[in-house]
DNA sequence: CTGTTTCGGTTCATATACTGAACCAGTGTT
DNA sequence: AACACTGGTTCAGTATATGAACCGAAACAG
C-alpha cells in the first residue's frame, strides 16, 4: 500500500462523534506506528486537510476541505440535483432516506434526510455504505461494474448475525436484487433496520449512485414496502435524470414487473 | 518532499476554470512524471479525492472531498459564522471582499463576494493567497506566527513588476502593516487593483485568517480607503467573535491610532 | 517528593516502496 | 504511412518511508 493512501485513510478515522482526535488515539484506530502516523498528519497539515487544535494538541479535519469540497460541487453538482426528490421521497414514505455516491469501489453517503413523522427513526450515520451489508451497497454491487462483486468480497464484516458472510450468500441478495431492480436489506447492516435502495445512473452509462429508505422493522409492512418501492422508482428516474443519465432498459423492465402497475414514463420522444 | 505530499498537490491544479484534467496536461502542470502523477491519480480515485470521467478519461474532483468538507464544516462552522459580516462588508464597500483561513503557512480561500454595484470587479479566483503579493497574506505575515515571515521568502513568485520580490522589501511591507493594523497591496499581486485587509483571531489566541477588500486602483480614493479600512475593522471584528477570538489589544490600539475617528468598543466588562 | 504512565514529538539505521526512462497500444492528423 | 498525440505499463536503481527506541513534559498515585 502507498503512504499516500496510508496517510489519507487517516482522514476517514474522523467523524462526527469523534471530530477530534489526537496523535497516539490515532495510532491506535489506524494500526499504525507513531511515527509514521506523525509524519502522516504533517503532511496532511501543511496541506491543509488536517489542522491542530493548538490548546489541546488534538487534530481535526482542516480547512482546505471546505475549498475542495465546494469546488467539486461547483464542477459537479451532484448533491443540488438530488436535493428535491428527496425531498419528495422523504415526504411520501415518511422514514429515513439516503443517497450515495459511487467512486472506484467505495460508494460514499452523500445526503441524508430523516422524516419527523415517526418518533423512531432508522439513524444511520455513515461516511460509506459497505457493500455486502446494505441495501445500497447490494445495489451497487449488482448494477455497477463487475469488478464491485470482488471489492465486496474482500471486506465480510459482520454487523448483524443476519450479514452475508460469504460470496455464496452475497450471490443470492444480489441476484434477487437484479431481478426486481432493487437492493434490499433485512437487518443485515442494523438489526430491527430493513431497507431498500433503487440505482442512480449518470451521463457515462455507469451506475453512479443509488438511493435507498430504512425504516424500523416493526413498521416494515408489505404495505409500507409496496409504497416505498413505488417512491424509490420515481426518485431514481428523477435523480438520474438531474445527473444527467437514463435508467438502463433492462432495469425500467425489472420494476415494471416487479410492480407492474407503475408503468415506465416513455421516453421515447 | 514526501510522496503523499506530491499526491495530495495534484488536488490544488484544479480550479473553476479547469475543472477536468487529463494524465497528460496534469504531467505538465505538476512538472512530473506520467508514471508517478499516475499512481498518485491511482491513489487519490481509490480515495474518492478524485474520479475518472469515462468518456474523456480526464480526472476531476472526488466525491470523498464533499463529505468530508461538510464535516469540515460542522465541526468547525467558520464558513456560516463569516457570512453575515461579509455581506454587510459588500454592501458597505461595493467592492469585492474575501475571507481567507490560515493551516499551517498557507493562506487558503474561504468564502470571495462580489459587489453588484459595479460593472468593473476586482476579480480574484484563487485557492491560496501568496504571502508576500497580496494584503491578505501581508496581514498573515504580520499578524501570524513568527515562521510565516521565512515561509514568505520561499516563494517570492512575480506577479507584476510591484511584487516585491527581497526580503528587505517584503519587510518593509510588513512593518508598515503592523503599524496600521492592516495588510495593503498596491498592484502586487494583479496591476490596477489596490486591497486592504484586517486579521482574524480565533479561539486560541493565533490569527486565524483575514478578511480583505479588493478594488480597482482608478476607484481607490482617499476616501473610499477610509470607508474600506472602517468597513474592515468592524467585520474583523465580527468575524472574530463569531470564531471565538479576540482582537489583541495591540492591534485595536494600532487601529485607533490610524483611524481616530474609529473608536474602539469597549469590551472591558 | 518519587515512581509510573500517559502524552506529543524526534532520531537513525534499515529496507521498502517510490521513481522515471523507455515502452505499448490506441486515435486522430497530415 | 509516418507522425504526434493520448492514457497506461514495466522494471532496475535508489530515494524515501518505516518503526523501535528514545526524549521531555504533564498528569496521576502513593
Amino acid at each position: 500500500m502507498s503512504s499516500a493512501s496510508k496517510a489519507l485513510e487517516l482522514l476517514s478515522l474522523f467523524s462526527e462523534a469523534q471530530p477530534e482526535i489526537g496523535l497516539s488515539q490515532m495510532c491506535r484506530l489506524a494500526k499504525r506506528d507513531k511515527a509514521t502516523t506523525y509524519r502522516h498528519l504533517q503532511v496532511l497539515e501543511k496541506a491543509g486537510f488536517v489542522e491542530q487544535v493548538v490548546a489541546s494538541k488534538n487534530y481535526r479535519l482542516g480547512p482546505a476541505l471546505l475549498q475542495l469540497g465546494r469546488m467539486r460541487e461547483a464542477t459537479v453538482p451532484r448533491k443540488a440535483g438530488a436535493e428535491t426528490p428527496l425531498a419528495t421521497l422523504v415526504d411520501v414514505t415518511g422514514e429515513t432516506v439516503h443517497v450515495s455516491v459511487l467512486s472506484g469501489s467505495t460508494l460514499f453517503a452523500l445526503i441524508s434526510r430523516e422524516s419527523p413523522k415517526h418518533s423512531t427513526r432508522a439513524v444511520i450515520d455513515i461516511t460509506t455504505f459497505p457493500l455486502h451489508a446494505t441495501a445500497s451497497g447490494n445495489c451497487a454491487v449488482a448494477f455497477g461494474p463487475d469488478e464491485m462483486f470482488a471489492a465486496a468480497c474482500e471486506n465480510f464484516e459482520a454487523f448483524t448475525d443476519l450479514t452475508p458472510m460469504t460470496p455464496e450468500s452475497l450471490e443470492t441478495l444480489i441476484a434477487s436484487a437484479r431481478t426486481s431492480g432493487m437492493g434490499r436489506s433485512v437487518g443485515c447492516f442494523e438489526k430491527e433496520i430493513n431497507s431498500l435502495a433503487a440505482p442512480i445512473f449518470d451521463q457515462t452509462g455507469q451506475l453512479a449512485g443509488a438511493v435507498s429508505v430504512a425504516s424500523v422493522a416493526s413498521r416494515f409492512t408489505p404495505e409500507l414496502e409496496s409504497i416505498i418501492k413505488t417512491a424509490l422508482i420515481t426518485a431514481s428516474r428523477e435523480i438520474t435524470k438531474s445527473w444527467g443519465g437514463t435508467i438502463p432498459p433492462a432495469i425500467e423492465k425489472a420494476w415494471n414487473s416487479a410492480m407492474p402497475s407503475h408503468q415506465e414514463l416513455d421516453t421515447s420522444s
